[in-house]
DNA sequence: GTAATGTTTTACCAACCGGTCAAATTATCG
DNA sequence: CGATAATTTGACCGGTTGGTAAAACATTAC
């Protein structure tokens, strides 16, 4: 007899996580993609190569898998935030966390439109995330920021809205891809529109914090 | 005998044009928010008041619907772009159009998040039209921009990422309003933060671009 | 081996979805 | 008014969707 699902997190096999792993990655593919009601668990199923009553053996809703993609996304995305030192030289600090910020638009696009999709849509399923732990964070280096700017570390600015616009124009890249193709035109098939914009990056928000001694 | 769909454009009665208002407005409330599939007809019925068979007597699917609001988005939402003016100054150029990119995200975020929805899936009924007009429009401003780095009015730096910069700052601020509300709490209830935000960006911008003497 | 447990498949269902049809109702115009 | 055209409705349809039941099959432990 089949062990009943809730019992599933008590003993796990050797093939409960792999093919977890394998649901969660085709799971990426379709939710990144078409957005939570856009995708189907067949289309999820196909992608992962079993078949849906077989998929839905590992999770028991569509909404069980998109959770728990999100849960790990918020995880990893906020990474580079966190990394945020406020020990370490300001400018450095700034312009590493763009860098970083930018590689995850390039290596994780996927992930980016997760979780784009989720927040155009309202949030549904994250919103106590985005209030609680997301805030808590960007308020305790909004603060490191303030207090560099408050010893002329770097010019005075809006730390919530700076760091506003950095998620904003590197999660750009990977949200909308598509656009920023179509508007480059071929010649930037490659990747080089990456290392592009790391420089004009890098360039717009260093001259903009730079104290200005005039 | 009612007058057959596709000689509608011959003859249209008053009820046709408030009838038709009223669906793009109740779809794009819905669209907006859910998305291409995510949306169903019903929704849109119910959220124009009317049932599904007779909102489908004005438009025969459900793709006619978003082709028609997206035409209009796609074109509205370019309007500052169009603005842009060679032979203005290019400081208050660049200053006035992050400026109207902003007022538009405040005010016709669904507009921004309809266009957003679309991009972020592929952009699969508009990929013709961001390659083509969008693209030498886009392609046009760039040299303006260029040419004025040229002449030496502002810095030199890739004019393609500073409007991929701009945009992505400003649509931030409607794409993503939950999350920008959630981090920064209910002090920003209001719409102080467009105003925060105008005056970060005006001053990252501009900082950026001033010709450096130095 | 064999029994217990874990995995996969086949068949299925009720709800929903986009869309049609024909009949009923309402507005327009002479 | 009456006729004609425009609008609205309810009943319906084939296909899809999220999810289930149960039996077949595979794996593991003894």
């Amino acid at each position: 007899m089949a062990v009943p699902r809730a019992a599933k997190t008590q003993r796990r096999t050797r093939i409960q996580g792999e093919k977890e792993e394998l649901i969660l990655e085709a799971a990426l593919d379709v939710f990144s993609v078409s957005g939570f009601r856009g995708t189907t668990i067949d289309q999820i199923a196909e992608a992962a190569g079993m078949s849906k009553p077989n998929l839905l053996y590992y999770f028991r809703t569509k909404e069980a898998i998109h959770r728990q993609l999100i849960d790990r996304v918020l995880f990893t995305w906020l990474e580079p935030l966190r990394a945020f030192n406020a020990e370490g030289n300001p400018e450095s600090e700034i312009r590493s966390y763009i860098r970083r910020k930018l590689e995850m638009a390039r290596d994780f696009p996927r992930e980016s439109r997760l979780f784009a999709n989720e927040v155009l849509q309202g949030a549904p399923h994250i919103e106590d995330e985005l209030k609680g732990p997301l805030k808590e964070l960007v308020d305790e280096k909004a603060e490191v920021i303030r207090a560099w700017a408050r010893a002329g570390k770097i010019a005075k600015c809006d730390p919530y809205h700076l760091i506003f616009s950095i998620w904003s124009t590197t999660q750009h890249y990977a949200d909308f891809d598509v656009q920023v193709r179509a508007v480059l035109g071929q010649s930037y098939a490659g990747e080089g529109r990456f290392e592009d914009a790391a420089r004009f990056l890098e360039q717009l928000f260093m001259d903009g914090l730079r104290v200005r001694t005039s």
